[in-house]
DNA sequence: CGGTCTCTTGACGGAGTTCAAAGCTAGTGG
DNA sequence: CCACTAGCTTTGAACTCCGTCAAGAGACCG
């Protein structure tokens, strides 16, 4: 799957030929193997992120030593530190591609020249957070009222192709189980 | 503690006085007693809350009956379904009063209408989401690494007033804890 | 084909839940 | 202003979900 940046604005906003060439002017492209950092821990988060194809994750490292994941990011998603972005603070985070990635990125400064010189991509990334916070909201009701069994399985039912994806480690990383207690609950259910 | 709307604002933006106007144009404001509800279960949420004074808790019912606290909004907090709000759709969650409070909604169409008879509340609220997002980050983080009573004490530490403020089995729901795990958790630590 | 990742298996232990009952507290009405 | 009640908090015992540890089996890559 292949999602052009240009035409997931155009689907919450207008945007003429010539308004598309002012926003390329703000954004960059870049293409990222298997296993690029886009953020590493201790550096500030300067831009958000777009994923045109291919798929990110973002994780810190914990007092154990073991990387926990916290996020993914699929084809037609943004992902940022936001915490480190806002407040140009050091990130405790990496954001790493799992597999090769076409990404487009808006560093601070240019997002907010973008929003004046054209100001209908401030609605469409308030859209966007919307969605974020939305999603989030959603998840953590997920959490809140599943077992962790309860929650592998609506997962791995919601994004069946996806589980084919990513290695099951890093599933299990993120929805918060063991590997080992991952792998004993596929075993339950074929 | 008491937040004034435009003060708000103004922290992020500026606006005029007659500008005010125009803005208390597309706002409600309104008085909530203790218990009373601004969303429930089954109905569409149609706004956005804004908490000038006192605190409100956001909840659904589980599988077995029980209320299942997500989120808390106090003084100086957005808070709103936005999966209803972006799809129209029903909401599961109930939004209720804990302590009488001083509320100001804006529905989506005053919404749509507001950014663009003020083009810089559009920045006001893009900001107000990445403030929620880069929070929701920051207490998944939390979750992810810390024990249930590491993320009690961290929590009672962080909002010793808080604590004061509302009943011990609200925020032993909000952290996903029985009631009794935490009146055994505050012993220890006494 | 050797070595490094990744996934599986099983035994064990502990953090946290559930249930039932008793002890408190605070609000309400008489 | 007191008494009653409903709601909140505490206790303790039994249980269970799930993590940890250790070891082995595949799978992938140079």
């Amino acid at each position: 799957m292949q999602i052009d940046i240009l035409q997931h604005l155009r689907k919450h906003i207008t945007l003429s030929e010539s308004e598309a060439l002012i926003f390329n002017k703000y954004v960059e492209k870049q293409q990222l193997k298997k296993k690029e950092y886009l953020l590493e821990e201790s550096k500030v988060c300067k831009s958000m992120y777009f994923v045109e194809k291919g798929c990110l994750r973002m994780y810190f490292i914990n007092k154990k030593g073991v990387e926990q994941i916290t996020q993914f990011a699929l084809d037609g998603w943004w992902i940022s530190d936001y915490q480190s972005l806002i407040n140009n603070t050091p990130s405790q985070y990496y954001i790493q591609a799992i597999e090769a990635c076409s990404i487009v990125s808006i560093n601070k400064e240019n997002l907010d020249h973008l929003v004046v010189e054209l100001p209908q991509t401030e609605k469409y990334f308030r859209r966007m957070l919307q969605k974020d916070v939305a999603g989030t909201q959603h998840r953590s009701k997920l959490l809140y009222e599943m077992s962790k069994e309860e929650f592998y399985v609506h997962f791995s039912t919601s994004f069946p192709d996806f589980m084919q994806r990513v290695p099951q480690y890093m599933i299990a990383s993120y929805l918060g189980l063991s590997p080992e207690y991952l792998s004993e609950l596929r075993k339950k259910k074929l």
